[in-house]
DNA sequence: TTCACATTGTTATTATAATAACAATAATAA
DNA sequence: TTATTATTGTTATTATAATAACAATGTGAA
């Protein structure tokens, strides 16, 4: 039931239960069994029935789990009762489609705000989240309150940005500039690398040809 | 020596390296101890020495590691002589940033196609790559070779799209839908989740409030 | 009632990755 | 020349994650 202690790798997979229990609560599913969880992920009833273990929650015997009960204890693990504030910094091509991506989506984890620094995007709205001048961005973050910040600006100011984020306050980056990024112990960083990613995939894909 | 046997993490930092020390040499820097390829990285200096001599890679004592040598031997591992074609199934916004992202990057990966099933994209060309109507995939897929697929369609279609490009022989996938896909053993998956990414941040932010 | 068994929950083992410890050596300084 | 030191390369240890083994138990069939 402590979630400081809780897995890595199991935060991810309670965040990609939750939203797949959703769909199902949604088309009516109200019990389920570890090995459909398990299934729906592709990966071992064990895993599943371990997670849950890890955060306290038990299930019926030949009845399975309580959709609704489990997507809400993660809920409890998972999010803040008053949400976070997210702020977009770079709106450009991935900017946007990222805006457009999650704004509305999770009612906890609400985008409030895009910095840009190119005049002809600042003042405009981009799927109802107002484009601020990156000059305004401490300000607004202290403002708001804002506590992530997700970085989509060219490699070659993703340092700078994200040293302006850490001094405003920011206590969460999610970077996908291709720049490695450096951040005090108190700001968690968590960084989307796709050209690895697809570089990766090739190199298994060469392995096995 | 055997590339066989080299950890999955150690893939994944050798494509950063190589994209590091590509910078390093076009400033100008010929050589590089552990320690900057540590710094660059924020990860340790043992860590780099030991994922190249994983590689089979070796330093000169006091005067570092060539780059020169260090990216083509990289590339040795990491690419296939030839390149490898890629295709985008989905021309969404996501798709559309991706190809404008990747085209024209990596000599040895070029995306070749994009593909949708929506009338008013097909035929249009992006970044130059040209979108094909959803129908002709495995077609064009076998025609041009094409061997790895990212996938940026809706959750609702990933499934069925992943098994039209695993039965026209497609060998690598790089998913961006929320959706887990399943794919046969000879087939590599690699799955990109950005809300889970985001929530993974979130829960850290808030376990250290 | 009793037994079989489907399913959960937990502990033990193994696999993978990171870190630490240390051995080797060439360049430099004394 | 010899000692010092910066740096590489390797082995040993520890940390993290996944898998396997198995114990527990309520349900329903016989
Ligand atoms: N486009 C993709 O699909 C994709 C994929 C993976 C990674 N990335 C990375 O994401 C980042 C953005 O990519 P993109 O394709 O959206 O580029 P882009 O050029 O379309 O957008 C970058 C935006 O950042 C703004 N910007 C630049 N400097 C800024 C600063 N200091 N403060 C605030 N805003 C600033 C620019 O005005 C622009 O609007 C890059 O680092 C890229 O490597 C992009
Ligand atoms: N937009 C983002 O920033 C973002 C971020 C993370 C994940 N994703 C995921 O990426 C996917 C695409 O997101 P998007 O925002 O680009 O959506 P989008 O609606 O802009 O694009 C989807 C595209 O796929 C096409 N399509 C639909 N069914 C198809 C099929 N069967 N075959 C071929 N093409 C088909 C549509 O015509 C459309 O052009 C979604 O699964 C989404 O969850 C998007």
């Amino acid at each position: 039931m402590n979630p400081k202690s809780l897995p890595d790798k199991t935060i991810e997979r309670l965040s990609q239960y939750r939203r797949n229990l959703l769909i199902c609560l949604s088309q009516g599913k109200h019990h389920i069994f570890s090995h459909e969880i398990a299934q729906i992920h592709h990966i071992t009833p064990v895993q599943v029935r371990r997670d849950l273990m890890l955060i306290g929650y038990s299930g019926t015997l030949r009845k399975g789990y309580d959709v609704r009960e489990l997507i809400d204890l993660i809920g409890k693990i998972l999010d803040t009762e008053q949400g976070l504030k997210v702020a977009i910094v770079g709106v450009g091509n991935l900017g946007r489609a990222l805006i457009g991506y999650f704004s509305g989506k999770r009612s906890k984890l609400n985008i409030v705000a895009g910095f840009d620094n190119n005049p002809d995007k600042i003042g405009k709205i981009y799927a109802g989240v107002h484009c601020f001048s990156s000059e305004k961005m401490s300000e607004i973050i202290v403002q708001e309150g804002i506590s992530i910040a997700i970085i989509t600006v060219p490699a070659e100011n993703a340092t700078s940005v994200a040293e302006q984020l850490v001094m405003a306050g920011i206590r969460g980056i999610l970077n996908f500039s291709p720049k490695p990024l450096n951040v005090p112990p108190h700001v968690y960083l968590e960084e989307i690398d796709m050209i690895t990613s697809l570089e990766k995939v090739a190199f298994y894909v060469k392995k096995h040809l």
